[in-house]
DNA sequence: GATATTAATGAAATTAAATTTCATTAATAT
DNA sequence: ATATTAATGAAATTTAATTTCATTAATATC
């Protein structure tokens, strides 16, 4: 096995050439920089050399290294610091003080013992610190019945978040372009959900509509029963099923086909019927969801497919589109008065 | 009065000699640095190129696209904010109010009219936000013609889970608590939002159904027109509006309220009339949106909190709502076979 | 083992900081 | 010119953090 060769870190001597040289790109492909942020980690050789030490570590390290010195309120304390980190900046003392079952003197202690001169300012370096984490330290995924909505909030973020970030791996940069050029070219587009991915129909439903293009979605299904056969192979039947196994769905899908229409699916990744059989595939990652509470981040999956795809519209279509809308909206601005 | 000089964002041009400058300070004053980390903020009037958009922003570059339409007060503050954005997160308001000559509630009012739902939420926010590290050369919340499908639907990615992220800027914990509590012990829940915002309405209907609810929504104003007055002070009127200006989610929550129906606004944070009316308000952030592109981002700021709601809703019922959901869905399942 | 001293701890009081309220002034609409 | 609305700062109130004080626990000394 070829073991990669790690990058040689800058001495302090190469950095003015190096970061002109990154500045020049900078100024080269973006001719007027909205915000640029960056930060550069100079790192150097870390192995000490005698009589150095290393002065810093981050906040939650000291914690934990620190930990079997504390007596038995600071374990509390640091226990549930280092099990809820994200929720820590957003507390108070009291609400802390509840959680480990202290008291609130005893959080503003333990801010000193760690070596912060007040709960406050431990706070917002704890909330730097995290800001930089790319992994989640406290387990947001698991539903507790004692939280409080603000813990459930936290958490429904974070499951909503991930989510998104999962479709990253799921979706095929090949069949996202196949799927674009398709709904280009389409006379007309008719979506179908059921459930909860009804709702990411509605959405594209509504925001295909603004880009003038003509739709079609009805939650009733023997109403579709009767529109989807005039299909032919100008259209696009987009059919919407976070499993690909809804009946309707397949049912609709499979006239589409017959008819000649272009189906693409937006479903999980995976062997079902509809992943099987649709012309092209979004795939969407098969996030993990606890059955009771139903389907909320493969929704989220969805939507922002749709957006994705009204996104590459919009783009290639124009401000033409837009202008149309927008005399839609003053006319109606306008009846008002 | 001495009217202070707005600082003269630097242009690309002088980038490299501006930089090269502080490095050589860096290299003069620190002969074996470890670890060197800063930020360099370039903020740019964000002059759009012909067939760019911009889908999203960070909270200064949200201060500085807005300077234009504050008032000379809160032009004093985000000078003063722009110029020493470090400095923030560590200081009080009575500290912030002293620098840029203002009043302390001028400082509170400012981080509202920013988006941010409290002076110390907007610290913490600005403190994370100065934490990042990563290295953008590509800007993701600008949205370029040339921009291949892939490379929109990573933008799109980041700006949904940005979105999401800054709810937590906005909402506020004693007022999701409030919302939770009206809504559990409601007889009658009805939702109400238009175009974008119907959407959320429609989620909200779907899922609180799900939780045994007696729930309403139509996306037909007449229709709910003579629906509304029925409320009594019993029931929950759901407002969903991002502008909080849309006249006809504002009179039917003015007829709901002249009911006795607790109004619950799910709105952005500001003075719009909705919020400033609403007996309960659950702010979703001011996701700065291209207006050409419509809305999408704040779209799912309002599906972040109409899921908190249910998780909250749903951990308090517990299981035995789900037990008769379930049933249903079997019986379903068994009509078919 | 008893006693004294020190440390840990929580309740309550105090202080600090944030936010809201109220009155005044400025800006805008009629 | 007048009325209305918005902006603003001072002051009051509320929230949150911190300090103080008394009690209990742990440790050291005899």
């Amino acid at each position: 096995m070829v073991t990669k060769q790690e990058p040689a870190p800058l001495t302090v001597g190469e950095l003015p050439h190096a970061v002109n040289g990154l500045l020049q790109q900078i100024s080269t492909h973006s001719q007027s920089p909205t915000i640029c942020i960056f930060a550069i980690l100079l790192l150097n050789d870390q192995t000490l050399a005698k009589g150095e030490y290393n002065m810093a570590s981050t906040l939650l390290t000291r914690i934990y290294n620190q930990f079997n010195q504390f007596s038995k309120t600071e374990k509390r304390i640091s226990t549930y610091i280092l099990n809820h980190a994200e929720l820590i900046p957003n507390m108070t003392t009291k609400e802390l003080a509840l959680k480990a079952d202290v008291s609130e003197a005893s959080v503003i202690r333990f801010a000193k013992t760690i070596g912060i001169g007040s709960f406050k300012t431990f706070k917002i370096a704890l909330a730097q610190e995290l800001a930089v984490k790319e992994e989640y330290i406290t387990d947001f995924t698991i539903l507790q019945k004692k939280d409080s909505p603000h813990e459930m909030f936290q958490k429904v973020v974070h499951v909503n978040k991930n989510a998104i970030e999962t479709t990253k791996e799921s979706l095929n940069k090949k069949d996202l372009e196949e799927a674009v050029h398709a709904l280009k070219n389409a006379r007309k587009i008719v979506f179908y959900g059921i459930g909860g991915s009804s709702i990411a129909a509605i959405d594209a439903l509504y925001k295909f509509t603004k880009l003038g293009f003509q739709v079609e979605f009805n939650s009733d299904f023997h109403y579709m029963l009767s529109r989807v056969p005039h299909l032919n192979k100008k259209d696009v039947f987009v059919a919407i099923s976070m499993s690909g196994k809804t009946k309707e769905v397949l049912d609709l899908s499979r006239i589409a086909q017959k008819k000649g229409a272009k189906v693409i699916a937006i479903t999980n990744i995976n062997k079902s019927p509809l992943y099987k059989e649709a012309d092209i595939r979004l795939a969407t990652p098969n996030v993990e969801e606890d059955f009771r509470i139903g389907s909320i981040t493969s929704r989220m999956t969805q939507l922002t497919i749709v957006d994705t795809l009204y996104i590459c519209i919009f783009n290639m279509v124009g401000e033409h589109v837009l202008e149309e809308f927008q005399e839609a909206r003053d006319y109606v601005v306008k009846l008002r008065r």
